[in-house]
DNA sequence: GATTAGGTTTAG
């Protein structure tokens, strides 16, 4: 059943659907089909200079490439002259023919090898895989509307079985037919995708598994990617070599793959490498190093391709497609979960053909007791112990069955991150154990159960990747400490300042807010509390007689509501500011609640409370501010005033501020002050410090708006919020670079004892998850 | 030279 294709032209990209152009016509050759004008030039005969026009070549097909979807369709055969015996002595008689557009894709349909066909309309170029495939050293291309091909089949039906057994002279590169340049890949959309093509694609990754040994010779990974496009690809990935499987190290990771082939599996299209596959995998995240994942020396990557993987980071972030946490430290495995865990291996040890023991840690100390294993000294590889404050941070991991393999190839002092690891509460036997060793209740076991569903498996991170990086300043703030021994870290440590003044910050690294708390000493007494002041006060209503630079009058309390009864309070003013008619400067005001209060100070700049007391006016007790100006309120020392009504001394006092009035009061003023204490964390320890004299720099706010300011008030819970969210887990808790003060202090049985505070530091915003310290 | 897997939890 002979086929012509008639001839058409380069179809763009997309046009996929576009009928195919081949005509069926029976019982006769491709020869027949073929316009009387055109001569056939021997394959061996053809030459860089040869003059195309009007020429054909016939040959059968021994080789057929792939369909490549590309920029556009490309498609590369081998034919060998046919019709007459091939010269054994001439390499020549095979040519590469490179197939474009609809022609290629037709091509792809409707040919199979074995075929026999008539090219016309081609161009010759030189053969850049001459020295690699030793067939012809020019190719024909065949794009563009004078290109056609005519085809035979030599023994139809075309079933594929009964197909002449022609042997491929040589595997063939789809590179080699875009010439000696830097190919220029075109990436399809995943939504775009059809079966039966060869594409180059990127993705996101949503769901992996890392290589696996598969039934057959290679190693298998499991992928699925999605775009833009929204749409769900799985990709199933066959290499014998590890190195050429995508590193894959987290969900939201990106891969670009050359040289995927689209299958129908389940209804669905999938992806599977074929032959010149290779990979390169991106970091995810927005602003991530560029760098790209791959074993490969010589890919290609320019700036259109970190477009893409920008686009795409973009797109996942938008989407939320990567996980918040990528894995869990020790410290906040939970029971019965199943998790992701980064760590560092320091030690292992087989247990029987079916279990090896992996002893890890990641700096972080798991709050549950863990499963304690006891093997062999001999078997062990790695130390077999370590300092008791490092035994603590130890995780023993057991890895079961197909883990084994792999688990054999690591060393200790790898990082690792294990995938799907399970966290089981509780004892359970543990194989390999002798009567002697034991087995502790109540535990936390880790198991890395058999097989690969979820993801399960290991991996291990390259140093430089930044999940390492990180996890090493942790190890190494930790190493470090643990070095010192205790008595070497107390002399660091306690080196304070004979006072606050004049101390030197110790910068301090890696330090995690774990808890925080106010402290509730000499707060800053609440509503209910000074309400309580002015409701006694105002019991004390004896007659009393004013001072005699006072002068005494009523005011009317401004209405709660308009139905509300009408009340006037008794107040006392200096006559000198009424003199200067400065009457609302400063009220001394009698029997108000301190609601009350706080709707005069509407009205009056400056309120002060008084009371009658013995026949005098006193001020109320210092726990209830003495002074009222807007929403501020000015607090005095109990122990340090001597409080007594006074007039103040305004003269050509342009604004009485409190510190007029607390000076004439004898009043003692009380500064805010922000006063916090923080548990911070590192690897080696937890640690106190108190956010006190430079937490006004801290937070960037004045303590004295944070009484008042809602917006100050917000701006303090947004930071501790971002620094400590509730409910969080340690892990989504920031890392701060803090600047630390040792000193000496009385605690409160008067014993000696080393506070920490923090200085010099500020966090640079509310939402920001670093802070940077200022220079001292 | 084709085949392998085709996500979805061990059962210690």
């Amino acid at each position: 059943m002979p086929v012509v294709f008639g001839c058409v032209g380069n179809s763009p990209m997309g046009h996929l659907d576009a009928m195919p152009s081949h005509v069926l016509l029976e019982g006769m050759g491709p020869d027949a089909q073929v316009p009387a004008h055109l001569t056939r030039i021997p394959i061996s005969l053809i030459k860089t200079s040869t003059d195309c026009t009007n020429k054909t070549v016939k040959g059968i097909v021994v080789h057929k490439g792939p369909l490549v979807q590309s920029a556009d369709f490309i498609l590369k055969s081998v034919i060998q002259e046919a019709d007459s015996p091939p010269n054994p002595s001439s390499q020549n008689s095979s040519i590469n023919v490179v197939l474009f557009g609809a022609l290629a894709k037709d091509f792809s349909q409707a040919v199979n090898q074995g075929d026999v066909v008539v090219a016309s309309g081609f161009t010759v170029s030189k053969s850049p895989t001459v020295h690699k495939d030793k067939l012809h050293p020019c190719n024909l291309l065949l794009s563009g509307d004078n290109a056609c091909v005519y085809v035979s089949r030599q023994q139809p039906p075309p079933d594929p079985t009964s197909l002449p057994a022609i042997k491929r002279s040589t595997t063939l590169s789809t590179e080699a037919s875009r010439g000696n340049k830097a190919p220029k890949y075109t990436y399809i959309p995943l939504g775009d995708l059809k079966s039966g093509c060869v594409v180059n694609v990127y993705g996101v990754v949503i769901f992996f598994k890392q290589p696996f040994k598969s039934r057959g010779t290679d190693y298998c990974s499991s992928l699925k990617i999605t775009d833009q496009s929204n749409q769900k690809i799985s990709c199933t990935i066959f290499c014998e070599k590890l190195e050429d499987h995508p590193k894959i190290f987290q969900i939201g990771d990106i891969v670009r793959m050359h040289r995927v082939k689209t299958q129908l599996f389940n209804n669905s299209v999938m992806l599977v490498n074929t032959f010149g596959f290779s990979v390169i995998a991106f970091d995810g995240a927005v602003g991530a190093d560029l760098k790209p994942r791959t074993s490969s020396r010589s890919f290609h990557l320019d700036n259109e391709d970190l477009r893409t993987v920008e686009e795409l980071r973009a797109w996942a972030a938008s989407q939320a497609l990567l996980p918040p946490v990528p894995t869990i430290p020790l410290s906040d495995v939970q029971p019965k979960a199943y998790f992701d865990l980064t760590c560092q291996l320091l030690a292992k040890a087989p247990i029987d053909s079916t279990c090896t023991l992996l002893r890890v840690w990641d700096g972080t100390r798991c709050p549950w007791t863990l499963l304690k294993v006891i093997v062999e000294p001999n078997v062990t590889e790695g130390p077999l112990s370590f300092s008791k404050e490092k035994e603590n941070l130890i995780a023993n991991i057991l890895i079961y069955d197909n883990h084994v393999e792999f688990a054999r190839q690591l060393k200790p002092g790898d990082f690792l991150r294990i995938y799907n690891l399970r966290a089981i509460p509780g004892s359970s036997k543990v194989p390999g154990l002798t009567r002697s060793q034991t087995l502790e209740l109540d535990h936390l076991a880790f198991h890395l159960h058999g097989g690969t569903a979820y993801g399960r498996g290991i991996r291990v991170l390259p140093e430089n990747s930044p999940d390492v990086q990180q996890l090493k300043r942790v190890l190494d703030a930790f190493t470090e400490v643990d070095e010192l021994n205790d008595s070497e870290l107390l002399e660091v440590w306690c080196t304070p300042p004979e006072s606050l003044d004049g101390e030197t910050g110790q910068p301090g690294t890696g330090m995690k807010p774990n808890t925080l708390q106010l402290l509730d000493r000499q707060e800053v007494p609440d509503d209910e509390l000074v309400a309580g002041v002015f409701s006694e006060a105002s019991r004390d209503s004896g007659a009393c007689i004013p001072p005699p630079w006072a002068l005494s009058g009523d005011v009317d309390v401004p209405r709660e509501s308009p139905g509300s009864p009408k009340r006037s309070l008794c107040i006392h003013l200096s006559s000198q500011l009424m003199s200067e008619g400065k009457s609302k400067e400063l009220i001394f005001l009698m029997g108000s609640t301190l609601e009350e209060t706080c709707r005069l100070a509407a009205s009056y700049r400056n309120i002060v409370p008084v009371r009658s007391s013995g026949g005098h006016l006193a001020l109320l007790n210092l726990s209830a501010p003495f002074l009222f100006r807007g929403r501020k309120r000015f607090y005095g020392c109990k122990r340090c005033s001597k409080a007594e009504v006074r007039e103040p001394c305004a003269e050509g006092v342009e604004v009485i501020d409190e510190k007029t009035i607390a000076e004439a009061l004898g009043v003692q003023l009380l500064q805010f002050v922000l006063l916090m204490k923080l548990e911070l964390q590192d690897a080696s320890d937890t640690l106190e410090a108190f956010l006190w004299r430079d937490a006004e720099l801290f937070f960037s706010l004045s303590a004295e708006d944070l009484a008042t300011s809602q917006e100050a008030q917000n701006h303090i819970k947004q930071t501790m919020e971002s620094l400590c969210p509730p409910g969080g887990h340690t892990g989504e808790r920031p890392w701060l670079n803090v600047c630390l003060t040792a000193y000496r202090a009385e605690n409160d049985e008067g014993q000696n004892q080393t506070c920490y505070q923090i200085c010099h530091t500020t966090i640079s915003k509310p939402s920001c998850t670093q802070s940077d310290p200022e220079p001292a």
